[in-house]
DNA sequence: GGGAAAAGAACTAACGTTTATTCGTGCTAA
DNA sequence: TTAGCACGAATAAACGTTAGTTCTTTTCCC
């Protein structure tokens, strides 16, 4: 009867929910079944449900988790006294450090999020549109400045948040560049793609 | 006994396939049953089997033939006489294009290929990592002639096809602007994006 | 062209698995 | 000693798929 090991100042539910995130990384969350869960913790599946209420309580943990603090990041740059473009440059760099450093869990709430079940469905898809809207302002300020060329702010934000989650290939990939070169290079692309030509 | 529609000059199974593009790129490929592919259809979940071998013979039919489609692409493109800028630009578009007319498709392809049985999983990653190989090839080319700024290739290349893949956000907004203006907008920021600085 | 034979495509029923989850019991750390 | 936690066994529902049968369309010979 081999107890679920803790990290010091974590509780054995904390253990799951990370396991959680790697399962549902790897298989899908659909695919991803709750025997194969216990497996990776170290115990029966039954006894998982000491810990958690159900499977779909784990996935609306992660996502939440997940927007919740990109939320409060987005809080703290709007609130800056810095031109458009080094808001978004700064958000740029937030989304790449996050999927670097916390690359399961956001993974899976970008690609999972979709098996998330009402209220927490409907919920969620409102917090990403407002996201995407306050995004979306920060753009069509910059154009309203010049400092960002015209464009379309929607699509922009689109391919924003798309190629950021592209660097999951990064983490894929065996002869990777370092995790600053990486940002260096992203920033590089999308910031100079915005500027406006002066 | 309500007999599957065919359009004229395809199969019933081509029908099959189609709707179940839709449906694996609305619930997943895990999420959706046969029985809901079979509503769709119009027709009990037991005779679809008259038409197709198996569940997992629909995604790996849907993915080989995008597959093949932008492969045979590529084979143009790099043939072509002109620029690595001008080539990167041309499969831009041509992404661009398939995302937005093949949407279902290149979509499931994109998302759904993990749930791949081999021998077509691995036959279907070694494609992807040559695919990849063939753009970086054609972006270090164009750093050699100073054409493009010099960035690891790699990372474009994921920016790249990810930024593309932002486009099921479009498909799903209500106020979309055309899919010309689209494309010109993609170009505008991801191309610039890539050029030297003169 | 009309009618029998063959082929195609639908049905219902059931199969064996796998799924998430619950229950009652007993071990074990605090 | 008690509360927490892991266990094996069991549940009902859902899954992909097969079997056997029936209806419908096409093919082909007279």
């Amino acid at each position: 009867m081999a107890r679920i090991k803790t990290e010091k100042n974590g509780s054995r539910k904390d253990v799951i929910v990370s396991k959680a995130a790697t399962l549902f990384r790897e298989k899908g969350y659909k695919a991803a079944s709750m025997r194969d869960l216990a497996e990776a913790v170290g115990v029966e599946a039954a006894s998982l449900y000491n810990h958690i209420k159900s499977k779909s309580e784990l996935l609306h943990e992660l996502v939440f988790n997940v927007a919740n603090r990109f939320v409060l990041k987005m809080d703290e740059i709007e609130s800056e006294p810095i031109s458009s473009l080094q808001k978004m440059e700064k958000l740029l760099r937030f989304h790449i450090s996050e999927m670097i450093h916390n690359y399961e869990e956001v993974y899976v709430s970008d690609r999972e999020w979709k098996h998330l079940s009402d209220p927490y469905l409907s919920n969620y898809q409102n917090q990403r549109r407002v996201y995407r809207k306050r995004i979306a302002a920060i753009i069509e300020e910059g154009i309203r400045n010049k400092e960002i060329k015209a464009i379309d702010a929607p699509t922009v934000v689109l391919i924003f948040l798309h190629a950021v989650s592209g660097i999951e290939s990064w983490h894929r990939s065996t002869k990777k560049i370092s995790a600053e070169e990486l940002e260096q290079n992203m920033v590089a692309i999308l910031i100079d793609g915005l500027k406006a030509n002066h």
